[in-house]
RNA sequence: GCCCCCGUAGCUCAGGGGAUAGAGCACCGCCCUCCGGAGGCGGGAGCGCAGGUUCGAAUCCUGCCGGGGGCGCCA
């Protein structure tokens, strides 16, 4: 379904070293900063007649100055150095200065991007080690729409920050301990399978029939008990069968990671179990630190300003998963060496991470310059607004979501959908799983995204056809008002960028994409590309690869493929 | 009871100090084609309520109302 234009040049082929492009804000902001002296707050024209940006700063500085905003307007105008760039400013209203960018700045940017391998794609400036946690499915479970979501803005996340520089550590937090494996290996045992002849399918089988017999026979819910505390003591029997329970369900996992089209390897597997041996160390540090107390039995830390105690040690002795976390910092930062960690962990988990951040600072285990930050993420609706649930009342798992959407589009389209669904929304709020609507190909969705962009390779490669096309076209003249859009449009991409690997907010990018698109369908309506003529055509064409590559870039990052053909 | 999140058009959502609050879907009516009929243009309708801060509030603060979630031994 999917073909390359091999014919069309993705790349610019010239040598040399390309340096990475200030945006035209960037350069705008500056100007104006040297002037004003503090922030120009520099925003977008709010209306096509401002021209295409607006500087707000002089009535805020008129207050300050106990001076007519206007006359401060006036002052600006006449100091600020944007001549090179910009048609002559003007003041409106109470002392707005609008600013309307010459052609000739657009033509300028647009060709710098197009010479740009990253696309305007800024490197940070200081790049970090970035551990992300995401996915975390549990063995012998199905993965549900919780390890969806995390997945999928947690690959997108991973895709941004690695783009713009940072060195990414994925760490897949899988649920590969805890007491139900003491239900899980003695079921087994009970009755006399093969661990390694299941899957993934078969696992959670067995785990439900363990379930059951746990609960309806008291002398193997003991035995049950029991083989955690074998199992948790190392002995090897016990370890093997739960190896080979970890193994089969991992293979579930990669299955659902390719079917996704995310990442994640077996590389990047990081469970529970693996801060098991670490959780006593942690205890007993808090301990000596004077930070955990023991109340009611259990090892707690009280944290200033909360009501309820983190629990470090249950009062029987296990540890909680707070304990786990600790450790897990303990090891991100300490062994990884990561400068920044990102937790993609459904928003009812907010709580927690707050305990366990304040009390990793606290232990001095998360130092001040090492940024934590949980992307807590909103729940997954029914098509009645509802908790979403099968139709006999069941846990939605990924593949029935999946399923639900390949049944309305082809794989490839319902995998987009899927994730521009998730994406493109607020993260902390709850959406509404419709499919119908997601796999739409109108509207703000995957499938148009998708669409736009093979679009604008049908243009590319009939102009290859028609012989229309150089190697590297250049744009020239943009004269008309849609082009400036679209060029304006293009060169802020490598901001929306940025601004995604700070906040974390993939939303944006999506939003971003849209527009980018709507405004390529009006461009294409006013102005001809294959029908103009001269260096309006190769100017135009310009502009349409480096719409296209933008949009390949884009989606790229969300993790969605780029079609050349639909 | 305490804490967190959310309330914007009929529906799904953007916008999070700046000028007349934007999209998409749905509805109605037009139009166009270099690729594309998965396109473009137009129409109506909205910031939960009440105060406050500010030159300016959908945006910040306070209180209420409504919805969701969380709150010591599940993870």
């Amino acid at each position: 379904m999917i073909r390359a234009v091999e014919q069309v040049p993705k790349q610019p082929s010239g040598g040399g070293k390309i340096e990475p492009m200030a945006s035209l804000v960037s350069v705008l902001t500056d100007r104006f900063a040297a002037v004003i002296g503090g922030d120009p707050e520099l925003r977008p024209a709010g209306r096509p007649e401002f021209g295409h940006f607006q500087c707000n700063a002089a009535m805020r500085l008129g207050k300050a100055e106990r001076r007519p905003p206007r006359d401060v307007a006036q002052r600006i105008v006449a100091e600020v150095d944007v001549a090179d760039l910009c048609e002559p400013l003007e003041i409106a209203g109470p002392g707005f200065i609008n600013i309307r960018l010459k052609p000739s700045a657009f033509v300028g940017a647009v060709n710098t991007q197009l010479d740009d391998p990253a696309v305007g794609v800024v490197p940070a400036i200081d790049p970090q080690t970035v551990v992300i946690d995401y996915s975390a499915p549990n063995v012998a479970k199905p993965m549900h729409v919780g390890n969806l979501r995390s997945t999928i803005i947690g690959d997108c996340l991973a895709r941004v920050l690695r783009a713009v520089g940072n060195t990414v550590i994925a760490q897949n937090h899988i649920g590969d301990w805890g007491t139900q494996f003491g239900m899980l290996l003695e079921q087994i045992a009970f009755e006399g399978v093969d661990a390694r002849s299941l899957d993934l399918g078969g696992s959670v089988e067995l785990y439900r029939r363990a379930q059951a017999h746990f609960r309806s026979d008291d002398a193997f819910a003991d035995a049950a008990r029991r083989r955690v505390v074998t199992l948790q003591a190392g002995d090897p029997e016990s370890q093997e069968v739960w190896r080979a329970l970890i193994d089969v369900s991992a293979e579930g996992f990669n299955r659902a990671y390719e079917r996704l089209g995310v990442l994640l390897t077996d590389a990047d597997l990081a469970g529970e179990s693996m801060y098991n041996s670490m959780l006593e160390a942690v205890a007993n540090d808090l301990v000596a630190a004077g930070i955990a107390v023991v109340d009611d039995g259990a090892l707690v830390v009280f944290v200033e300003g909360d009501d309820a105690p983190m629990i470090v040690r249950k009062s029987d002795g296990g540890y909680g998963y707070s304990a786990t976390d600790l450790a897990a910092i303990r090891y991100r930062v300490g062994t990884l060496s990561a400068d920044r960690i990102v937790y993609v962990v459904g928003s009812p988990q907010s709580h927690h991470f707050e305990q366990v951040f304040a009390v990793a600072r606290r232990a001095g285990w998360l130092p001040e310059q090492v940024r934590a930050e949980h992307v807590g993420f909103g729940s997954v609706l029914g098509p009645d607004g509802k908790m979403f649930k099968t139709r006999d009342g069941g846990t939605v798992t990924l593949d029935y979501l999946l399923d639900a959407a390949e049944e309305a589009a082809a794989p490839e389209i319902a995998m987009a959908a899927v994730k521009y669904a998730d994406l493109s929304n607020s993260l902390h709020k709850d959406y509404v799983f419709d499919v119908d609507r997601m796999t739409s190909t109108r509207g703000n969705t995957g499938p148009y995204l998708q669409y736009a962009h093979a679009r604008v390779s049908k243009v590319l490669r009939e102009a290859v056809a028609r012989g229309l096309l150089t190697a590297e076209p250049r744009v020239s003249v943009l004269a008309e008002p849609i082009e400036q859009t679209v060029a304006l449009k293009l060169v802020e991409y490598g901001d929306v960028v940025t601004q995604l690997a700070d906040d974390l907010q993939p939303h944006k990018l999506c939003t971003y994409l849209f527009d980018l698109s709507s405004q390529v369908s009006v461009f294409y309506e006013q102005c001809p590309v294959l029908k103009a003529d001269g260096e309006v055509r190769e100017s135009r064409l310009a502009l349409c690869s480096a719409v296209r590559r933008v949009l390949a870039s884009g989606l790229d990052l969300l993790g969605i493929v780029a079609p050349d053909v639909m």
